[in-house]
DNA sequence: CCCGAAGTTGACGATCCGTCATGGATCGGT
DNA sequence: ACCGATCCATGACGGATCGTCAACTTCGGG
């Protein structure tokens, strides 16, 4: 029976229709990255991405709302990527040591690796630099916050205010990563040994220079 | 001679001309604070702040070049008005703890007293929250690491990397005033006070929930 | 009172937005 | 191989914003 029977609850469609939506869809994302990169999301239009694709203009919105929406995809890969690595560094984590250190080496690392889609957020207009974060990256905040409840819960981190802790790391995650991408050879070993020894010890224990 | 001379040189007007310009500059920026707040950066246009004026498309253009520009502007009034303070405190502290605490608390409690402008930068889109930072802002920036410097050659502060440092406290305090104001009971003692700790001893020495 | 400068006005062409009727290509079935 | 049904790309369209500019109004000094 199985083998006359041909699939029809498995939507697995490996016809044409498929592809060449996914194409389309590949290749928008692609002329975004670089029209962000090159004019910033401010400047940039949904013109201008479809105009740097073989596509009309109407096909854009077969598949984004908006300039914001497609944004928010481009920086949902991003997060969507880096999130379960980040959570199974935490997991793994047997002391606040190898909570904090294998969080801040696994971002800074990923940063490092990522530079273009960085430079995406980063090159905005002239001197304005913008930041937006999407429902993925709030997630991503929220999840950090959880495995911090975790560890207190567990005992490996004292009671204190998880929500602000989550705070303090993700902002120091941010700013630093973002200094450490403006130097000539950015160095993630470097930026995570810094700021695990600021979580652990406080300013006394940092390296020296 | 002298006394017949008009004076051309000083241009200290005191007429009409002056008073409706400084009117008009501040009728577009308080209308503009006002859109920012409703509409978010994002949504708002030219169009929706001259709208809510009495003044026509063409003069919002003679004071500022673009929604770009009049919202650096706002922010350069915020920034303006926090960096003396906070230079202030840092450049009275004679020792690690009271650069630190300071700081944060100057920081958290100016942030809590003007929630309105910080509205204007949270209350973006739906979703997403966008963050710009201006000249003024940055310039911030470079004060506070001018100071751990200073700090560092007066022998305050140990030898450590004065860049990351002031990026870990900017990132720190610009995440941690966010999630303060999402509280009922904004509390800036309470979050200069774990900042503080943070910064100090790292999280074991963070207050107790 | 009058003239030149300063500043305001609103209309204009250019551009972008998001939609939608049209038409061509693909799919499933015979 | 053929045929309707469906999907989706197309590009033109009405609506809105953009930044500019020539004409007009108001102010300041003589």
């Amino acid at each position: 029976m199985d083998t006359l029977v041909a699939k029809p609850a498995a939507p697995a469609r490996s016809g044409k229709r498929e592809r060449t939506k996914a194409q389309n869809r590949q290749m928008i994302l692609d002329a975004a990255r670089g029209v962000f990169a090159e004019l910033g999301y401010g400047a940039a239009t949904v013109r201008d991405i479809i105009r740097a694709t073989p596509l009309a203009s109407g096909t854009f919105y077969n598949y984004f709302k908006s300039k914001e929406e497609i944004y928010q995809a481009i920086r949902d890969e991003v997060a969507l990527a880096i999130r379960p690595r980040l959570r199974e560094e935490r997991r793994q984590a047997k002391s606040v040591e190898e909570f904090i250190s294998g969080t801040f080496r696994t971002f800074f690392e990923f940063v490092a690796s990522d530079r273009i889609d960085f430079r995406t957020i980063r090159h905005s207009a002239d001197t304005t630099r913008v930041r937006v974060d999407t429902p993925e990256v709030i997630a991503g905040f929220d999840e950090l916050r959880e495995d911090i409840e975790t560890a207190i819960a567990q005992g490996v981190f004292p009671p204190i205010d998880a929500d602000y802790l989550m705070a303090a790391i993700a902002g120091v995650a941010f700013e630093v990563s973002e200094r450490m991408m403006q130097r000539e050879a950015p160095d993630p070993v470097q930026a995570a040994t810094f700021a695990t020894a600021l979580f652990l010890g406080g300013i006394r224990t940092l390296p020296l220079a």
